[in-house]
DNA sequence: TTCCTTTTATGTTTTAAAACACAAAGTTAC
DNA sequence: GTAACTTTGTGTTTTAAAACATAAAAGGAA
């Protein structure tokens, strides 16, 4: 599992690598929960992270694999999806750095129940989960951390639930849009989403096929709401696409 | 919020039902958790614990209240959706006796996603969401609890997705049926589904409208994969139904 | 550059499911 | 028991979205 390059580089480099990786984690949302660990913890912490980098559109893992690490999203973008009937394929959720991603299945005690690919270059770093789960067992607010975020992210999917199978096309993919820009903002033109994403990718993430995610999205355009620049996506008419996402 | 019939009955009385529903909740799931507490932490449970019946079809909560309450499913069956667009309803969880529901939104800070209902009389148990906070803060394994409890749900509902939004309909409702006898089980005949709902509830269940539903059921009628008597339905060809679940 | 593959775009046809419209059975209320 | 309402059942029409069919751009590789 661990990169090649790893292997090669001199040990001084190896460990600025991961300690910047590190200081990057710690200081995001997870800082307090990193910051109550004491220096042996610290330490099993800083052994057992190691660092992964994925090429655009790279398999991260797959559906029905073991689950053996928690996942951490350092720089890029990454996507979780499900293959489904027929090739079709549904986007399940988007990361962004810095998240976690890929422990629910070890803590259903499950096999990965979902794919996760990275939509851009990433790179990622590993915890084995037995680690984390030693650590939630010595630390409250961790626990905490895992109840929090699985919860929210179990809301999130039953609304998904609604949004994909009630409303139309219009809805779905001005949702899906709305999603994106809340989910990785924008350029500083504070217009232009800061992802760019296939047409496929799309449709994939708001039940639709690519001809279809493409026929909306250029009349979207014709309706000034965006506009679109190859895979570059202004949106210009925010609270009109808001709109159409609830119903329209 | 405490049910009337409550301040009526003799107080002896009280006690007995508190504690035989108690002794219910022990001897399930989560006893092992139970068992963990003290004298102390036990005498806080019973006289928080408060017992609420429902009436076919009542509401328990609905979406976008504030979630106080551990709800506790003593008896009955409760359902658990979404209102969408245009009056579509979307059922998202099925509940069976003894399980725990409502507390994702606490653990999320969030109001109620969706809304709980008694889809036959029901009796249902309650804790203040403040002291399971802090039980979970004074006992790891109920922490582990609600993890697992979280992951497995969000595994489902990620599934459910792909399932309603890819399928066809005759998948969809042979999906539900399967659900439904793995969630609820089966007479003593060992056929007929132990849960007798509307057809209106089963296309909420299956992303159809209630025509559809019917239809569909008489299709698989005909096709001898189940028997129908009113709302009561006999599974004779589960193997088939769950290859057309798969895709049919 | 040129060739080849992938992605985007658009028009046309087909189809699955919703919407609509009743009628018959079942329930519930009085 | 009868009236009123709800649920179930079926046929018909409509419609939203998929499927299909090309073609034009765009992006890569030799």
């Amino acid at each position: 599992m661990r990169t090649a390059w790893r292997a090669l580089l001199p040990e001084k480099i190896r460990e600025d690598m991961i300690k910047k990786a590190l200081e990057k984690v710690m200081s995001e949302d997870m800082s307090e929960i990193w910051t109550v660990l004491n220096n042996e913890e610290k330490r099993r912490i800083i052994d057992a992270f190691v660092i992964h980098n994925f090429k655009k559109n790279q398999m991260i893992y797959a559906e029905g694999e073991e689950p053996e690490y928690l996942w951490c999203l350092l720089q890029g973008k990454v996507k979780k999806f499900k293959d489904g009937v027929g090739g079709r394929v549904q986007i399940l959720r988007l990361i962004r750095s810095v998240q976690y991603f890929g422990y629910r299945a070890y803590f259903a005690n499950e096999r990965y129940n979902s794919s996760a690919a990275a939509f851009e270059p990433s790179t990622v770093g590993t915890l084995p989960m037995t680690l984390v789960k030693d650590m939630i067992n010595n630390n409250r607010k961790l626990a905490w951390f895992f109840i929090h975020e699985l919860s929210r992210n179990l809301g999130g999917s039953d609304t998904k639930i609604v949004n994909l199978t009630q409303k139309h096309i219009r809805g779905r993919l001005a949702e899906a849009l709305i999603v994106l820009s809340d989910h990785y903002g924008f350029e500083d033109d504070n217009m232009t989403l800061k992802i760019y994403m296939a047409r496929e990718d799309l449709a994939n993430l708001s039940n639709m096929t690519t001809s279809n995610a493409i026929r909306t999205l250029s009349g979207f355009v014709s309706e000034k709401l965006i506009t679109v620049d190859g895979r570059r996506i202004r949106i210009l008419d925010e609270p009109q696409l808001r709109k159409i996402s609830k119903y329209g």
